[in-house]
DNA sequence: TAGGGCGGTACCCGATCGGAAACCAGTCCT
DNA sequence: AGGACTGGTTTCCGATCGGGTACCGCCCTA
């Protein structure tokens, strides 16, 4: 994604790949409730209304709109058991699974530095921006 | 931002903490270019027009925006040196440049499962989603 | 004096996001 | 027969995103 850069030698225009665009890879994983839902699979298959629960306010649309990108991009299945007890569940790919790693540490780094998050944010509005 | 779940046991609907909402803190952080401008920062602070040059197709408006927000929230400074010949840097926060190791995570897995991720899209495009 | 670079702002636009509400078929319970 | 639960879909709507274009003052150089 990035060929990182010295000190002060300007920067390559090169950078950043148009093929592989950097802007929508690292961060920015799906939409808002993407990583929610990678984090309540975490523990095994799950069924659509186990994941309204904690996904407190989601919408069906919302939760139906997120898990089919998260299918379409591989890192969930959908697996319908038919039989007289219909039941569908959710669950990580070995590729969603993957996902959970950098989530980790993107979680750990936000606790770690939670007060620093909120008190930078509260200056920043403060400041008028 | 989360409390790790056993197997099958139901999901804690308290999972998520209200106050702190999980959706928007580990992946997407601020907007399209956001991740990108950190980079750009990384071997020090940078004018408003340095930035344009490997952001290509990046607007002055868009740059401007994502800036601004990056300053909001605590990850860039905005440094106008004055005299006659005015020039504005911008530059990395302690808590900026702390994120570039989240970000350096993420952007190493994608590195790894390049390929796995192009298959899967293309695949979950194919299947007509 | 004209043009160019710098660092933006203002306005318009279409696309997308994401919630609210209504509805639905199938199954199960009473 | 009526109601509830599951797993959605459809329509509507307002908010936001993000790009395009035009314009701006300031400074420098030719």
């Amino acid at each position: 994604m990035t060929k990182p850069q010295a000190g002060q030698t300007p920067l390559d225009p090169e950078m950043f790949d148009p093929v592989c665009p950097s802007p929508l890879v690292p961060f920015r994983v799906g939409d808002k409730w993407a990583s929610s839902i990678l984090r309540c699979l975490e523990g095994g298959p799950r069924r659509f209304s186990e994941l309204k629960v904690p996904l407190r306010g989601v919408t069906a649309k919302s939760l139906t709109q997120s898990l089919r990108g998260l299918e379409r991009d591989g890192f969930v299945v959908r697996e319908v058991r038919e039989g007289p007890e219909r039941r569908v569940d959710y669950a990580l790919t070995p590729l969603g699974r993957g996902l959970l790693g950098p989530l980790d540490t993107a979680c750990e780094w936000t606790r770690e530095h939670w007060d620093e998050l909120i008190d930078a944010q509260e200056a920043g509005v403060r400041a008028g921006h």
